[in-house]
DNA sequence: CCTACCGATCGGTAGG
DNA sequence: CCTACCGATCGGTAGG
């Protein structure tokens, strides 16, 4: 009989992802060894090398899997036939709920960025790019007046993922407050703080 | 005629802290090594080994140096005679000009955290919420009905400080957007989200 | 005799 | 999949 063990090849990979998201976010990519990687698993140094070429393959694709799943969840609400405002609404909920579902690889992809070679980096940033722009069309549909203005429309929009991103150093799922209303909070700072055209 | 170096001792300890500040910001508390922040200040490892006993001690410096403006600002601010939202107006600005000037220590004050020793840690932690606490209260005077909600007060201010602190992984002070545009939308939509109590 | 500082090297541990 | 290692570099310290 064939050896079957590539059958479960998908699985091991992303077991070894998944302990080294949360090795990564714990310690840093720096402070995090693939031995204590390797340890947590309850594997060896040998077998994630079998899996991934470098320490730095394994980040990659912590960040870049979770970060397609943020890409598909702002094509998908910019997709929809809500009006300009409900989708950004409906875009910090559900970039909340990816956000608490990989909270490991969420902490990864803003903190660790810099630890990527230059060419994967610039990968993660462009897919980055892709939800930014999402949220800078939908400020264009709210306020048309600033068409022109593409700085400024970029740093409102920066203010957005702010209050979103530095959730990860605060936020607890187990607490008493829900992403949810969090996201609502966010969305509705945002949308009536932009509803007056300021001097 | 006496020895009389001792006179720039202060000058020294803080040219090596700002040259630890801009690596440490670069690379990380763990990329940056301490023969590298030698090499960048054009000194030598055993003149930072005579002024700080490790490198978690520059680290604690960089950090607490800064923090301490941070506590200072808020304090100051707090302690003033306008009325709540002109005071979180204004905390806005002051803490983005003190971002501004200490873009390495910020960096290093969110990034670094958890590189410090547990002991040392707290120290700064405290320091952190003192200024936390002073948005809190500002939050409490302009919604007193928020009284008995303390984790929903403490989820508003965290997305504030999210709209600020989260400057360091864009803004560029270069650029055509001024910190002080950044600390006046920030407020605004701070406050106008504010201004509906929710159901 | 002290403080300030240098060139060289220590014991351990990292990724691979 | 393990043990035994490597070249390099780490934070920290020696003598003078």
């Amino acid at each position: 009989m064939a050896r079957t063990q590539a059958a479960d090849y998908d699985d091991r990979r992303k077991a070894i992802m998944a302990t080294a998201a949360r090795l990564y976010a714990l310690h840093g990519f720096l402070g995090a060894s693939i031995a204590q990687i390797a340890a947590a698993g309850e594997t060896s140094k040998s077998l994630i090398y079998h899996y991934y070429p470098s320490k730095e393959d394994i980040l990659f694709d912590v960040m870049d899997s979770h970060v397609q799943g943020l890409v598909e969840t702002a094509l998908a609400v910019e997709a929809g036939s809500e009006e300009p405002r409900d989708k950004l609404r409906r875009l910090a909920r559900d970039l909340m709920e990816h956000y608490e579902g990989a909270q490991s690889n969420q902490k990864v992809l803003l903190n660790e960025l810099g630890n990527l070679p230059v060419d994967r980096r610039q990968d993660i940033v462009d897919r980055q790019r892709v939800v930014i722009d999402v949220v800078d069309r939908l400020l264009l549909a709210i306020r048309p007046d600033l068409a022109q203005d593409r700085p400024r429309r970029r740093s409102l929009t920066m203010l957005f993922f702010g209050m979103l991103n530095w959730t990860h150093t605060w936020f607890d799922p187990a607490g008493p407050i829900k992403s949810q209303t969090i996201a609502d909070d966010a969305a509705e700072m945002f949308l009536s703080g932009l509803a007056q055209p300021q001097a």
